[in-house]
DNA sequence: CGACTGATTGAGATTGTTCAAGTTCGGTGG
DNA sequence: CCACCGAACTTGAACAATCTCAATCAGTCG
């Protein structure tokens, strides 16, 4: 699996070693996340964050890792820092489809599951915060804050899988990948203004294809659409420009 | 919209009387729905039916009734007592999506949010229990029973949704009616055991497209393919027999 | 440089849609 | 009870969108 232009490499797949692996440290807990505030460490006063801090560990991980495979038991839960996580189910002849990607500073895992319904796995490099389960579920029994935050997570999930059903349903190719360009530039840059974006796409042409039901020669002929009708830039196939967002928009149907 | 054989019809769509709408009576409240155990009022103690009872009432409406409209404001949540409600999202075109159905004794309607980002509508006749949110929302913050179980529907359905992207999204029109079979025939009677299964179809041909992102032509000619290979039997149209679970599970991809 | 992986492009096959009849079902009124 | 009506469903044929298969191109790594 590729990876993107920017990410910090740290070794090969499975060439995970202590040094990768490291208590988080007391105040530097979530440090790491500019968005912390918005995120599960937000949630946590003082002494939670010190109880939180001996079980977790910090992880950096290269793209292409599984964090939790469909059907294996639920360990732990991954509190994303940095980096794009996809989420995705396989059928038994080896079709894929993405359910779903996440951000920073979102959790990874299905709540109160022992069972994982889904493969988790790292889209780009990422950075993660891991806490065993036990742990992240005694914390939400004693924190309102804390569940609140999980359950609005839960509900905004299941918003976007009921959006993301009506792309996969009802539109064509063409309005797909728009939807997709769309989703990607919203999600990484929230605040940004203007009609453009530049960003590099978290996932290769395969993930994207798998994303929106389609096939890669599908998703690269419509690029490639978008590329000559001057709504998007592309360099070094990762690397996106878009020109105009209304005009991307309209295109998403 | 057409109704169910066994529907009790209670009039035409718009003409809701009184008749129709009073308060729940305690220890009546939930009677009606069988599986309360399993549903919200079954997480609640004596004080909090009697609290909920005051502020509730039961609902019949018949099939094709709009219980919320997308992107109007939620009002109340309805609790499923009998029959089914299907969600759906609609493109500024009028193309529709539907993204899920719910059964009795499910909760429908987005927690916490102002306004629904879909549509909710009865698919067969069903009774309901109207509860207001604010009323709901109270009693969920003094009660971790029933917040559990709302949060567990929450990723419940969320499990579901995204089963049923990779529906959308990666399987023929052939698996997509069958899965769709198979959905229904595992809702509607979840303990039913041995190879057969009967049942009426809740929703009409064009709700089955809308589901599962086809056209009614390419539902009807796949239900034709399943009857011509003995693995259903249809009829009056709405009225199935499974005669084999497994090999429509075959199907089903 | 050459091998390799990922992306693009083209041509033909396939699947599902569209459009246009028919047919069946459920209700209504004679 | 039966004939009739409209809505829902089924069927067929032509068409369009997407997939499949195959060749080519571009960038990366050794």
């Amino acid at each position: 699996m590729g990876r993107l232009a920017e990410s910090r490499y740290n070794g090969p797949a499975m060439d995970i070693t202590r040094s990768d692996i490291h208590n988080c440290e007391l105040p530097d807990l979530c440090k790491a996340c500019e968005v912390r505030h918005k995120g599960m460490c937000g949630a946590l006063n003082a002494t939670e964050l010190s109880y939180l801090s001996k079980h977790t560990r910090q992880l950096s991980q290269p793209a292409g890792e599984e964090l939790v495979g469909e059907s294996t038991e639920v360990q732990a839960y991954d509190n994303i820092m940095r980096g794009v996580v996809k989420l995705s189910k396989t059928l038994e002849d080896g079709r894929q489809q993405i359910v779903g990607l996440q951000f920073a500073p979102d959790l990874v895992g299905r709540l109160y599951a022992s069972e994982s319904p889904l493969t988790a796995e790292s889209a780009s490099s990422v950075e993660l915060c891991r806490v065993p389960r036990a742990i992240l579920e005694r914390l939400i029994e004693g924190n309102p804050t804390l569940r609140k935050r999980l359950m609005d997570q839960s509900l905004r999930e299941l918003d976007e899988a009921r959006d993301w059903m009506v792309t996969l349903g009802r539109k064509s190719a063409a309005e797909k990948v728009a939807s997709l360009l769309l989703l990607i530039a919203t999600h990484l840059d929230p605040d940004a203004e203007g009609e453009r974006r530049v960003f590099d796409l978290p996932v290769s042409r395969l993930d994207i294809a798998d994303y929106l039901g389609l096939t890669i020669e599908t998703v690269s002929r419509n690029f490639t659409r978008l590329k000559t009708d001057r709504i998007i830039q592309i360099t070094a196939n990762r690397h996106i420009e878009v020109l105009s967002l209304t005009r991307l928009r309209a295109r998403a149907g």
